[in-house]
DNA sequence: GACGCTATGTATAAGTC
DNA sequence: TGACTTATACATAGCGT
């Protein structure tokens, strides 16, 4: 997208490589909302940035997230979640 | 996106809620791996279907960015965080 | 180094099979 | 209902301030 296409690897000019954190960041943030919201689904994103900082958006609460989660790992071990796991994007 | 504008809230056709899910779903899971290689962060998504059927993506593993989430949020109460979960989207 | 502005690359709403 | 196609809306890379 934007000017020129790019290739899925880690940038290695910082600036850059925080800008693009911004944008991408809020992108991100905003698609999981309007999933949540669309798709009437629950939806829990964490983002910590390379310098530690905390980014998170969550349908309800992060910690009902959590736990919903943990009691479905449970009960999913070797589940379809994982071919998620290695989805291969462009 | 698409031959169409949409408004961001719940479809009410199911058919297309849950084709509308699959593929945002998708999409969203692609950006979240592409955030963490880019930028190099740690990022961890989880989504539940209205099914509860449950689909997710970790740059590690699930499990240690719920510790580091734990752990940061002890740290940060009342933080920047709080601007995130109130973004308004389009 | 953060912010705003387009030209472009992508994601995806509809539609077709 | 799922898989594939196409026209468009949207996200964002590269620049200019």
């Amino acid at each position: 997208m934007g000017r020129g296409k790019i290739v899925i690897r880690r940038i290695d000019n910082s600036t850059n490589r925080q800008v693009t954190f911004s944008k991408r960041r809020n992108g991100l943030l905003k698609k999981a909302k309007e999933l949540a919201i669309l798709c009437d689904a629950e939806v829990g994103v964490m983002i910590f940035s390379s310098t530690g900082k905390l980014y998170d958006f969550s349908s309800n609460s992060m910690r009902s997230v959590i736990e919903r989660y943990n009691k479905t790992e449970e009960h999913q071990l070797g589940n379809p979640t994982s071919e998620v796991k290695v989805f291969s994007g462009t």
